[in-house]
DNA sequence: AATTCGGTATTTGCATGCAAAAGTAACTTA
DNA sequence: TAAGTTACTTTTGCATGCAAATACCGAATT
């Protein structure tokens, strides 16, 4: 039972960053966290250690703080996320998966559809990422498959990133029946062991985020996604 | 001058891994290195903890260990540095670069084409990573660049990995030769503006690393980046 | 008003103490 | 012989003390 301290010190700053609570710029004290946690700053300062890892946080000489993106940065971090996913979906559609993965699939795109129909936004969020991850998962590559969550962690990046908010928007709706439309045809491309085509898809379905992004920008004060993201 | 402890000691440890003085399945002890290294535990931890965020340690319920990859893993974790490095050069090439940087790549290219005339391995080495992270730079993207660095973290799939013993061996000269037809014409990629050439060609140019591997494996003694690679 | 300059209050980097967890190894039992 | 069992040793995770570095803040100067 009992958790790490420094792994729940982990999880709940982590939290409170990609939550938004915790705005880009702000400066971490590990003494103030410290006291604020009720532990000691060693599990403070290796939580701290690990989030400068995954880049959430930089160091100068005297502590850290919550790192800033320009929006340019943004784009790159979707980009790169259709990279690897991309890569991965072709090595998987190369080396060819079994038919009892590929009726997984079509069941998970099939339930995307449904949550569609019921406006369920957290959970077609939810049916979405696991989508990806099996996706992923389907390359049998462990390095790429780290990289590929590891480009998740920006809360801007991730496949399921900009849910909330807009789900009444035409425009939101219209992306969500493209990527429904970009999800079958990778799928399609999996199982025609097409993967250049099944890249070149998933690389597409990424761009989609781009717009995602431009439109929560409007609403700012809706997208705590964009706690880390420069001038307003 | 004085550098920071946690910082000598991230650097000492991460070259006597990546040198092959430790290998693969090694356990860390805190405790122990500290004796060793005449300083107290804290700021070992703290090196282990950045090294295992590199991926180089893992981590159970009683210390660090280092990391022992399959063959498998090295071929992707190559393949990996070939995607980001040829997703690179395309954003360079499609985005155009000036004249001036032009000139310094042909200068580059010059250079190594002297440095293989004259048998010169640990100078080609040297420039061969200059002119990667060169072209790498001309992406003009951080998140790009930060990723491709960081995929150069293993010891085996960075671009000048294997660069000893072998430069007697025919089949090390022809990769050299290749290794040069690729680069001027990835040079000649990105000056017309070709990205999807550029990208092919920098993915093609990882793969020479494949036969390395394989070749190293054969004189295994001669290979400490080996020391990583599981099961002789 | 914007800078510069002290002096004070925090904060960090590192060392170290300690209880609990994990490793180690000789010995017992099936 | 293999699989516990027990007693002992080492190591870790965390708390905390301390000196040096840094931030903070108001007063003096331009």
């Amino acid at each position: 039972m009992s958790e790490l301290q420094w792994k729940s010190a982990l999880y709940h700053l982590r939290s409170q960053i990609v939550s938004g609570e915790l705005t880009g710029g702000t400066k971490l004290r590990a003494s103030h966290l410290a006291v604020e946690m009720g532990v000691s700053r060693t599990p403070i300062s290796e939580a701290l250690i690990k989030l400068e890892g995954e880049g959430l946080l930089v160091r100068d000489k005297s502590g850290f703080t919550i790192r800033s993106f320009a929006l340019r940065e943004v784009h790159d971090a979707i980009d790169l996320r259709g990279l690897l996913e991309g890569a991965a979906v072709q090595k998987a559609a190369e080396r060819g998966v079994d038919q009892a993965e590929l009726n997984k699939l079509h069941r998970s795109v099939d339930e995307l559809e449904q949550a569609i129909v019921d406006d369920d936004v957290a959970g077609y969020d939810q049916l979405n990422l696991t989508f990806h991850n099996h996706l992923t998962e389907l390359s049998d590559s462990d390095i790429l498959i780290a990289e590929v969550q590891r480009s998740y962690r920006f809360p801007f990046a991730g496949p399921s990133a900009f849910p909330t908010g807009h789900s009444d928007s035409a425009r939101f709706r219209n992306s969500l029946i493209i990527g429904q439309q970009h999800h079958r045809q990778i799928v399609a491309a999996v199982s025609c062991r097409e993967g250049a085509r099944a890249f070149a898809l998933m690389y597409e379905h990424a761009k989609l985020a781009h717009d995602n992004v431009r439109a929560a920008i409007k609403n700012r004060e809706t997208a705590p996604q964009l706690a880390l993201v420069k001038n307003a």
